[in-house]
DNA sequence: AATAAATAGTATCGACTCGATACAATATGA
DNA sequence: TCATATTGTATCGAGTCGATACTATTTATT
């Protein structure tokens, strides 16, 4: 039969992290989806924490996402707050209350266990696999990359040292160039 | 705010693989769980085609898993046969038409373009580096591995060349070492 | 040999996902 | 100014998935 042996790890990878989410999810009520969005909303910039950036992250339909966003802003783990240039948007802030949780659930205990048998080489292999196989799969489908600003070609930094985007016209604080952003692009090649 | 990469990478390219999958699958009406049970069929060998097997290596519930096989015998992709010794069996064959599926479903076209465009070297190096993390994970959490047959402690060679299962105390040809089984267990660190 | 316990599988229920569709509000552009 | 695009919400239906309850068969214990 046919096999494609990254696809078999990857899909296999992929389901036990999924009912390993189920379950730490469970006790608080989450749904494994519910916990990658507010997983995302934890690390990404002040940029990408729209429901469409969350939309186009997780690749679902923006209607979907919202209702995602609802159950996560009712049981209190997160905010919507209006943008105040554009109306029509909304920026989702974790509560303190989201923050809490996320640290005790996100790597799901599966993971951590795992992780912390590895070595720091290994862990480093497995991390340069895992960013290239990402890399090419978001790239040869035409698919945004959701990188850090530190890695995008349009951050550049001031004569004073300061970062800045060049798209947004924006200057970023030190911390926020390690957040991920829905404009990454990553170098022309 | 904390951040484990690997989990991060595992967690994206989950939901990826989940989208493609139920894009790929919903022209024929499957969903992404359907079609994890039969592309797991398809590389499993004669001794793990129950529905007990299939609930073990997606980690979900029984109940949940013959409702999915349910679906899949409905469309006629597999057809279920009882076993001639343990009549509390049922062992899961898939049909033509469910093979045929897999082969134009299994990968989805988001990785069969990203992995055409990687390199030999590149995907021998991914595949070493997810082998690691899903052996780990699974060792580390006390699961079962799914390995193949080649790469069990209980598989070996009569005298002359013919492989045996030490385990279930059967000969097994050259092919079915070659798919994964529900007993399969590594050597001994 | 009789009975208890374990194992394999199915059926049903309710909370939830997710795409599709329709809709309202704001922003952009000709 | 008026058409069009963008952001977000509401509602609906098919389907997932764990929990529970149940049957049938096998294995273990007395």
């Amino acid at each position: 039969m046919n096999s494609n042996p990254i696809y078999n790890y990857v899909e296999r990878l992929s389901e036990l992290l999924r009912v390993d989410s189920r379950q730490a999810g469970a006790l608080h009520g989450l749904q494994p989806v519910q916990l990658e969005a507010l997983h995302y909303l934890s690390i990404c910039n002040r940029y990408s924490d729209t429901p469409m950036a969350v939309t186009e992250y997780l690749g679902q339909t923006k209607g979907t996402v919202s209702q995602t966003l609802k159950v996560l802003e009712r049981k209190s783990l997160l905010t919507k707050q209006p943008d105040e240039n554009d109306k029509r948007l909304s920026h989702l802030k974790i509560t303190a209350k989201g923050k809490q949780l996320l640290q005790q659930l996100v790597p799901t205990p599966m993971f951590n266990k795992a992780c912390e048998s590895l070595d720091k080489k290994d862990q480093a292999k497995i991390v340069s696999a895992l960013n290239q196989l990402l890399a090419t799969l978001l790239k040869t489908n035409g698919m945004k990359s959701f990188g850090v600003c530190h890695s995008c070609r349009f951050n550049s930094r001031k004569e004073n040292g300061d970062y800045f985007c060049d798209l947004l016209k924006q200057p970023l604080s030190v911390d926020e160039t390690e957040l991920i952003c829905r404009e990454h692009e990553g170098e022309i090649a």
